[in-house]
DNA sequence: GTTGGTGCAAATAGTTTGCATGTGC
DNA sequence: GCACATGCAAACTATTTGCACCAAC
């Protein structure tokens, strides 16, 4: 039994492309999707494929290096960095913009529904929806357009 | 400026797949997917066509008689009828199973979110995935194979 | 040198749309 | 009768896969 890439992640056989796609999501304020990944990897390596990109992000969610991410207005999946303090997503509907936030009553409510319902919680997916503080003022005064 | 159909969803032309399509929402108990409400409709009237079951979903979704929800590991997005007392999902990753839940505790979360973030909330998405209390058994024990 | 990653193009899954026809009100 | 829903097939988007070739270790 191999006991190595336990607790690191092991990015096995670092090829170029692999590489050059942990950074660009590295260094990606925020979420992107397959074809905007795609996209900023092109512009330094015109050569690689969306398939590529595609299974490296299969490979990357496996190392449990990124978190994928659904919002239901999309079709695609989106992904980021794992990082260290768990955070959610307020998606605005009159900009699109994404806020990251976070609440220790998440973790409460994990907990209650760890003791309720009997259930080993792995993974929280949370995502409001609603209009942020610039948009609201828009929709709110005038006639119900929306 | 129409004043109707404020409150009261209409279903204005009432097509007779309008009204299946309809009723197989509401007699389902749970989540289904488009395919899985193409399926059924289609054993009580064979001629329906997936385009009216997704033209109706959409429909549906406008007028705000059903919640369409996506879980991260699926492809495609359920829906089901709205109902009066919010809920939310567990899915389990061993077998597959919907467990509904609710808490308070989410009403005070999306509070707090108003507040800190200055954020109008319309909607909320919470998904958690883990092992339900079956599951569980077979899981923990073991090494760790997941 | 072997294992496994890559690019390409084709395949697949889920969903949407154009168009001619049919139906509710 | 008119507006709009439907069925069909084709289009489209997101993602996956088969295959020949290439790169990392």
């Amino acid at each position: 039994m191999r006991i190595s890439c336990m607790r690191t992640a092991n990015i096995r056989p670092a090829t170029s492309q692999r590489k050059l796609l942990l950074s660009v999501i590295r260094e990606a304020k925020g979420l992107l999707d397959a074809k905007e990944l795609y996209r900023r990897a092109s512009e330094r390596d015109a050569s690689i494929s969306l398939a590529t990109v595609y299974r490296n992000l299969r490979f990357f969610k496996e190392q449990e290096l990124i978190n994928e991410r659904h919002f239901g207005h999309t079709r695609s999946c989106c992904y980021e960095m794992k990082r260290s303090g768990e955070h959610y997503h307020l998606v605005c509907r009159g900009c699109g913009h994404v806020i990251e936030f976070g609440s220790p009553l998440i973790h409460r409510l994990v907990a209650e529904i760890r003791r309720k319902n009997d259930f080993a919680v792995t993974r929280v997916e949370l995502c409001l929806e609603g209009y942020c503080h610039d948009c609201k003022k828009e929709e709110k005064p005038s006639s119900k357009v929306a």
